[in-house]
RNA sequence: GUGGGUGUAGCUCAGUGGUUAGAGCGCCAGGUUGUGGCCCUGGAGGCCGGGGGUUCGAGUCCCCUCACUCACCCCA
């Protein structure tokens, strides 16, 4: 059937366009007074940046990217997530020139990933994220933190919770390597197939898995093996949060799944998305750039799922209802309709939000649209007020109606134009 | 990739193997002069997800497939 679309991916529609577009303009404000700008970068990229930037042995890349080789032979690949690009980004138009650090976000960005399809995980879903390049302070780390809440708070959100780690740096993360991969070799027939796997190429990834919950938590934690600098910045950014009144619960089992990161480790979760529960994660990737061929840029950031939060949301009872409607509707008596268009126009270049009928209803048929739609005046049209220079204007949420001249009409009605609906409460 | 559940109108769902497959909501029209929502009447809209099989006869039973969904893995 030519009619279906491909399997995980969604169609958004009105109404629910409405709740996309508030979303992004309570992220946009928010970014606005963080000081964080909008970056856009390309739908897909050379594979070998996701391959050396994320890691050949995290599952994104290795089971779950859409590669394809162009008419040229290359090899691209669409983004399975949004750092990488960034930092790919931040190194090739020369922002490390600028003032430090640069601080950007990106707001529903495609991401795909093939997976197979379940509530609140699709192949192709939008990320709203920030990445504050240039400094390893712990404050940004807090301050990305921060911001995040805020976004989601705004939106409406109250049960969140964060689990936050500290994986180390390449100065120390090696011996704790060594420590946990030892303490698992001691235990290879309690484990899983993959996770028997996982030892050898990729053993932080051990404590996430699910199966063996009891093994990961009597595991050697990545806390206690940190080098003084990763200890004096995980302190610091405990301190920062306290400071800023944000609760935490410190997990020593949280890695997450892409290999990049460094340092910082956070994710949030919500108790109503089901067991697709984790809302956003992220963390730092001192040695990104670095791993892509540029000088060291440490950095911080974080990824949200829109279509999780919006679940999140609806999960809560905090979805606002989507407005669709109009400010005013304009009914054309039959010896009116052609001017009908015109004044509907007129009304639209004097930025009030007009509409009419299209279907050639009749005039009681024309009403009964206008309060369907639902618009809030009725423009009546008729020869009798169309040779008196004017029309007939009623607010069809009071029933009460009078005669303006078409002179007045847009200021009359912008006057009393409301302002409701998910975008102007945002 | 593994396992369970479900696929009937735009949506939510009825429908013992037996005529021409239904309801509510939504959509369109009408309810007499130029006034809406409520109400009343009518209409449109279905390859019953797709394919194969069993049967005199399949929406209904069987197999395959696709999609959705829940769990696992992992993530947002």
């Amino acid at each position: 059937m030519l009619t279906s679309r491909p399997r995980g991916t969604a169609d958004i529609v009105p109404p629910d366009t409405a709740r996309w577009q508030w979303l992004e303009s309570l992220a946009r404000d928010v970014c606005r007074v963080y000081g964080y700008f909008e970056i856009r970068t390309p739908t897909f990229e050379h594979s070998e940046l996701f391959h050396r930037g994320v890691g050949d042995t995290s599952d994104i890349v290795e089971k779950e990217t859409y590669t394809f080789e162009d008419r040229g032979k290359r090899s691209l690949t669409l983004r399975p997530e949004g750092t990488a690009s960034v930092v790919r980004a931040y190194l090739e138009n020369g922002l490390h020139n600028r003032p430090q650090p640069v601080k950007l976000y990106y707001l529903s960005l495609p991401i795909f990933r093939y997976e197979k399809p379940q509530a609140g995980r699709l192949r192709e879903h939008h990320q709203f994220g920030v990445e504050a390049l240039g400094s390893d302070d712990p404050h940004l780390d807090a301050e990305v933190i921060a911001l995040s809440l805020d976004f989601v708070r705004r939106a409406g959100l109250t049960q969140l919770d964060l689990r936050l780690n500290s994986i180390g740096c390449p100065a120390c993360r090696p011996r704790y390597r060594e420590v946990l991969v030892e303490y698992y070799r001691g235990h290879t027939g309690e484990m899983c197939a993959d996770c028997r796997r996982r030892l050898e190429r990729n053993p932080l990834r051990l404590l996430d898995c699910k199966t063996d919950r009891a093994l990961a938590a009597a595991a050697p934690r990545s806390l206690d093996f940190l080098c003084e600098a990763c200890r004096a910045h995980f302190d610091g950014l405990k301190a920062a949060l306290e400071e800023l009144g944000i609760g935490y619960t410190v997990d020593p089992t949280l890695v997450r799944g892409l290999d990049y990161y460094t340092r910082t480790v956070f994710e949030f979760t919500h108790g109503a998305l089901g067991a697709q529960n984790a809302l956003f994660g992220g963390g730092r990737y001192d040695g990104l750039a670095e791993t892509l061929g540029g000088p060291r840029v440490p950095g911080v950031g974080f990824g949200l799922g829109m279509e999780r939060l919006l679940g999140a949301l609806a999960g809560e009872g905090r979805l606002p209802e989507a407005e669709t409607g109009v400010t005013a509707f304009v009914i054309a008596a039959d010896g009116a309709r052609a001017r009908a268009l015109p004044l509907v126009q007129r009304l639209r270049a004097a930025g009030v939000a007009a509409d009419m009928d299209f279907l050639d209803r009749s005039f009681r048929a024309q009403f009964k649209a206008a309060a369907r739609y639902p618009a809030h005046f009725a423009v009546i049209l008729g020869e009798a007020e169309l040779a008196a220079g004017a029309a007939a204007v009623k607010d069809l949420e009071r029933g009460v109606q009078e005669t303006v001249p078409l002179d007045d009409l847009a200021e009359y009605l912008r006057r009393r134009a409301p302002r409701s609906g998910p975008q102007a409460g945002a």
